[in-house]
DNA sequence: TTTACTGCAAAGGGTTTGCAACATG
DNA sequence: CATGTTGCAAACCCTTTGCAGTAAA
């Protein structure tokens, strides 16, 4: 994603008034992870995080990115490792993705696919649904495998 | 999946001979766990499976799981929460499935999707891998909703 | 009888929390 | 100023490991 400078002003605009609007403050700290997030091509963990940004306390970075998701201006994933990571909720890029996970490595990459492929996974989603009295809310689509360096 | 006792027979047959053939053995933790495993309707937490079969060291289910995982009789999955979750690999239990994931009570159900729609997501997923130099090893296609009791 | 496996207890690693100091609106 | 936020350190929780004893083949 690695956002230009004029995006991340519009990034830093809507996080300021979205947590105003939540009786939260947007603090250093807050607009610190928003732009690590903002720079990057993938979800990231939390250690992931703080390596870039060295100064920033491991609790406040626990503690910021949980108001920052209850806001709706990030989202928390979780793929095949313990650890969850952080990426920036879609609603905040208008990009919608999918991640390729390695399976050697452990990073995970944003992928975008094709509209009409999109409206098929809504469209098995809904099937899935359907068939056993469950409210979709959102979906998973994640790719395990071997990434170009390790493939 | 609630096995029935012929199946769970076979289901033991098969671990007994697979983990043989890989030097280990098949004692009675590993029978146990196997029989938890095939007693649940979905993919269960290591606390789940302890909370049911009291007795067992939580080392020791670490341990057999991680034995059974590398057999190949076991899968490890980790959707929305932090800590893992087991069940059944699908070449033991002939049973390609999916997972509704509740967003509220954290429950896990398997679910099945017809064929056709199944194409669909490797269709998909072939056009994902295509277009990153990335090599496809599995999928994972979770929908989070709210499962029936909560919804 | 050999050697894999078990159980306990202690160690490890990531995440959460209490609390006093601090900074934002 | 009032209150949300921070930083430190201690507490927590789940998971892993060392080691002596046990049991499977």
């Amino acid at each position: 994603m690695t956002a230009a400078a004029g995006q991340l002003d519009g990034l830093h605009r809507a996080a300021a008034s979205r947590l105003r609007s939540v009786g939260q403050r947007y603090t250093a700290n807050r607009r610190m992870l928003i732009e690590a997030l903002a720079d990057v091509s993938g979800p990231v963990t939390i250690a992931g995080i703080l390596e870039g940004r060295s100064g920033l306390p491991v609790s406040s970075a626990y503690r910021s990115l949980t108001v920052l998701e209850r806001a709706g201006l990030v989202q928390r994933v979780v793929m095949g490792e313990e650890r969850a990571r952080y990426e920036l909720a879609e609603e905040l890029t208008d990009h919608h993705h999918h991640h390729l996970v390695c399976s050697s490595c452990a990073s995970v990459e944003d992928v975008t696919i094709p509209p009409e492929l999109e409206r098929d996974v809504d469209r098995i989603l809904a099937s899935l649904a359907g068939r056993s009295g469950f409210t979709a809310v959102s979906h998973q689509l994640d790719m395990v495998g071997l990434c170009r360096a390790c493939g």
